[in-house]
DNA sequence: CGATCGCATGGTGTTGACAGTTGTCAATCT
DNA sequence: AGATTGACAACTGTCAACACCATGCGATCG
């Protein structure tokens, strides 16, 4: 075996060889664009990237291939790939296909509900009840994060999880993403009880709709913001 | 303009130039695949395809990574391409995201309704509903497809319009997609009369349900087809 | 006779080079 | 001055060659 003696705290993309290049170079692009390190609506040079992470450009272009099927940026021919920018339609649209997986992983969560599950999502609905008492939005989020997380990935629908994390994504690249935050903490929270209820409830109906709802609401939250900022501009 | 004057009904892949080789390969290779040309668990051969079509491995390559992405193909390191094989369970979780898809495509259609898109919607149920009476499953197909792409479409919605088509793919590379057309012909389009009212109520709440149940039904046939088909073996 | 090792072979991973296209900038013309 | 043209520079599209890996087969050894 001849390993290659490189230091293992060498950039991310050295480890590779057990995993291809072009699905780690995908990864890491994959890590700029959601991080906004590349910007929406920037120009992707593969030449640059290739000097930049060291490897032709063959791994980089199958790489922007993936990311364009995942709609994370757009190819246009001759031209180059951008890091795609999402139109305030484009957010809408997809809270719409958000909202109906959520409804449909709450749905099955309530089917497959068990004391487990139940005790683990109280828990973080009543910590996130406490957090929003204090008004500390930093906080909240990571709370709310896993919460959704939680109920999508226990849910047990490995497909619908997936589907839904893409979309959940997508949503970093709409550039006006600050506002998507608006809306209260404790009035959140409340749809969080609503949703745990009807989970708790067995009720698939129910929490589909809950679930549903909960999605619908943060949609109109950013309209309604988005229709706010641009009076003000 | 310097129109480029060849014959327009060359080969598909020879058309290129306005269109990448990349992605004219892509529709190619989706098509052998969904059509049944390149069959579930079959490998594809990278040289074997450049000498198929004429052009290096780079583009297929490339091809190939994006089909990766919508999951048409798998790809496993050092081994090749292969093409996806939907298991029972895969069928049955991509059902449940195709329902809340269709649920939401009703739910939005219900909110744009109006006399012409009931017209439409109208002829094809009674269509559906002569062709059904004399049980001519050949004549239903079609229509039974038209009818729901119709839905999904006029939702108006186009990022949920792609990702339910992306769906409705996936379940052509399912093994036993034979099954999936048990159950009757009368039954489906009674389930059909049932969204054309809640449709013409213009109550989302009612036509994301029956939206909704006539996708989970047709998934519970599934089950008991695949259930049945494997107690006789 | 069976198991293991090594080698040959077919195929994928990656690269560097070349061809073709787009956009820019300066010189020229109106 | 403004518009137009032509050449140049920077990139992307495509290709062919090389490197590396995985599998199968046969020789060798226990």
């Amino acid at each position: 075996m001849d390993v290659k003696n490189e230091p293992s705290h060498l950039n991310d993309l050295s480890v590779v060889k057990s995993v291809s290049l072009t699905s780690a170079l995908e990864k890491e692009l994959e890590r700029l664009i959601l991080t906004g390190e590349l910007e929406p609506g920037e120009r992707i040079n593969e030449i640059h990237l290739s000097n930049r992470f060291g490897t032709s450009r063959g791994p980089i272009r199958e790489a922007t291939r993936s990311l364009e099927a995942k709609g994370l940026v757009e190819v246009v021919r001759n031209r180059g790939v951008f890091v795609r920018r999402l139109s305030v339609q484009d957010a809408i649209e997809i809270y719409d296909v958000r909202a109906a997986l959520f409804g449909q992983a709450g749905r099955l969560l309530a089917e497959r509900m068990n004391d487990e599950l139940l005790a683990e999502l109280t828990r973080l609905v009543d910590e996130m009840d406490v957090v929003a008492e204090r008004g500390s939005f930093d906080d909240y989020y990571p709370l709310n994060l896993a919460f959704h997380n939680f109920i999508v990935t226990s849910a047990g629908n490995r497909t619908l999880t997936a589907e839904y994390h893409r979309f959940v994504n997508k949503l970093h690249l709409f550039r006006a993403r600050a506002l998507v935050q608006g809306g209260g903490l404790a009035v959140s929270n409340r749809e969080h009880r609503a949703m745990l209820e009807a989970l708790a409830s067995g009720d698939g109906d129910r929490a589909q709709m809950t679930h549903w709802r909960h999605v619908a609401l943060a949609k109109r939250r950013v309209i309604a913001a988005v229709d706010g900022a641009s009076r003000i501009d």
